[in-house]
DNA sequence: TTATGAACATACGGAGCGTATGTCAATAAG
DNA sequence: CTTATTGACATACGCTCCGTATGTTCATAA
C-alpha cells in the first residue's frame, strides 16, 4: 500500500461516505436513515460527516449531485442515438422515464429531494437535467419543429410528466405492463407542442 | 354553555388537532413540526393525538384527506361552469395550478405527503382529485373528443405536469408573471391528446 | 350504585441530530 | 531540525422528539 496524497484521502473518504448515503437514503428514505449506522457501514462516524457536509442535509445535496450527474450523462447517450432533434427529446424522455423507476433515483430524487431541499430547480446544481430540456426544447423551438411557447415552462410540464409516469408505473401491480401505456400516453402529449402541420 | 353530547366533543377535539396540523405542517414542514408545539397550539396535548390518530403519520393523511376533498369541491365548480367537457377539463388543471400555489397546498399535497406517505395514487382516500380527472378524461374518449388513449395515464401525466407548474411558479421571483405561461404551456400539452381534426 | 370503557393527560425510555471538544498527522514557519 | 499550526477526523454531550406505558376523569351501562 503506497502512501497516499492528503487531497487524494479526502476524496476518498467523501466517495465512501455518497455511497453509503446513497444505499442508504434509497433503501430506508431520508428521514429514517441513521447517520451513525450510515457513517459506520463507511467506516467513519459523524464527524467525518459533518466536517465535509456540514449537515445532513449538505450530504442528502451531494448525493443528488452526483446522481443528477450521471443522469445527464445517460440522457445525452440516448439523444445522440436518435435521428432527428425531436425524436431525440422524445428519446430522452423515455429513457428519464424508465431511469426514475429505479428505487434509488425514484426515492432520493423525486420524493426526498424535493421534500427536503425544495424545488429542484432552485438546486446549487441547477438540475443539470432540467437545464438540458430546456435548451432542446428552445432549439426545437428556433428550428420551427416546436410551437413558439415559453421552453423553460414546456420542459417542466414534460419533467413533471414524467415523473408521475414513473411513480405510477413504480406503484403498478405490473409495471412492465404499464410502462408502454405511460410512454405511449407521453408521447401524445408531447405531440401537443408541435407546431400544427397545415 | 350548553352540555355537549360526547361525539360532538370528539369531533371537535379531531377537528381541532387537524387544524393546528395544517398549520403546523405549511409553515415549517412535516419533518420539523413538532407534535408538543402543535397539540399545545390546540390547546391539548399528545396523548389526544395519539388516541385520535395513531401516529404522526396518521394526522398527516388526515390532513390530506380534509383537504383533498376541499379541492375537490373547488375543482367541481370550475367544471361546472365550463361549456363543454374538454373545457371543462382544462378549467380543472388551470384551478389546481392555482391551487397548487397555495403554501399549504404545495407543502403538504405536492411535497411532504408523498415523501412520507408515497404514492397518492395509493393513499386510502384514493386521491379525488386523480380519480375524478381519470374519468372524465375515459368520458372523453368515449366521446371521441380525445385520442384512445390509457385514461388513467392521462390523467397522471397531467397531474404531474400541473404539478411541476405551480412548483414554478411557486419558486419564481414574479410568480405572477409565468403563471400564464404555464397555463399556455400546458393547455398546449393536453391539446396533444385531442383527436386529429382531419 | 357500581363497574366499565372511552377520551384524554402524564411519565418514561430510546433514538437521533448538531455542536463542542479532543486527538493525531501533515505541512508550514523559523 | 524543531516547533507551531491547521486540516481531518473521532469522541462526548445535551437537547429535542417520537412512541408507548401508565395514570386519571367522566359518561354511560348494568
Amino acid at each position: 500500500m503506497v502512501a497516499k496524497r492528503r487531497a487524494e484521502m479526502v476524496e476518498e473518504t467523501r466517495a465512501k461516505l455518497i455511497q453509503a448515503a446513497r444505499k442508504a437514503f434509497a433503501a430506508k428514505g431520508y428521514a429514517a436513515a441513521s447517520m451513525d449506522d450510515l457513517t459506520a457501514d463507511a467506516g467513519l462516524t459523524r464527524g467525518a460527516l459533518y466536517h465535509n457536509f456540514g449537515d445532513k442535509k449538505g450530504l442528502l445535496q451531494a448525493v443528488i449531485d452526483q446522481i443528477d450527474a450521471e443522469m445527464l450523462v445517460r440522457l445525452r447517450r440516448e439523444q445522440e442515438r436518435a435521428e432527428t432533434p425531436w425524436r431525440g427529446l422524445l428519446a430522452e424522455y423515455a429513457a428519464y422515464i424508465e431511469m426514475a423507476l429505479e428505487p434509488e433515483i425514484q426515492r432520493i430524487m423525486l420524493l426526498d429531494g424535493p421534500a427536503v431541499l425544495g424545488d429542484p430547480s432552485q438546486w446549487p446544481n441547477q438540475n443539470a437535467c432540467l437545464l438540458r430540456a430546456t435548451q432542446e426544447i428552445q432549439a426545437l423551438i428556433d428550428a420551427g419543429t416546436v410551437k413558439p411557447v415559453d421552453a423553460e415552462a414546456a420542459a417542466r410540464l414534460l419533467n413533471g410528466a414524467a415523473l408521475n409516469a414513473s411513480l405510477w408505473i413504480a406503484a403498478a401491480d405490473d409495471p412492465h405492463a404499464v410502462f408502454p401505456k405511460a410512454v405511449e400516453a407521453f408521447q401524445d402529449l408531447a405531440a401537443g407542442l408541435l407546431r400544427a402541420e397545415g
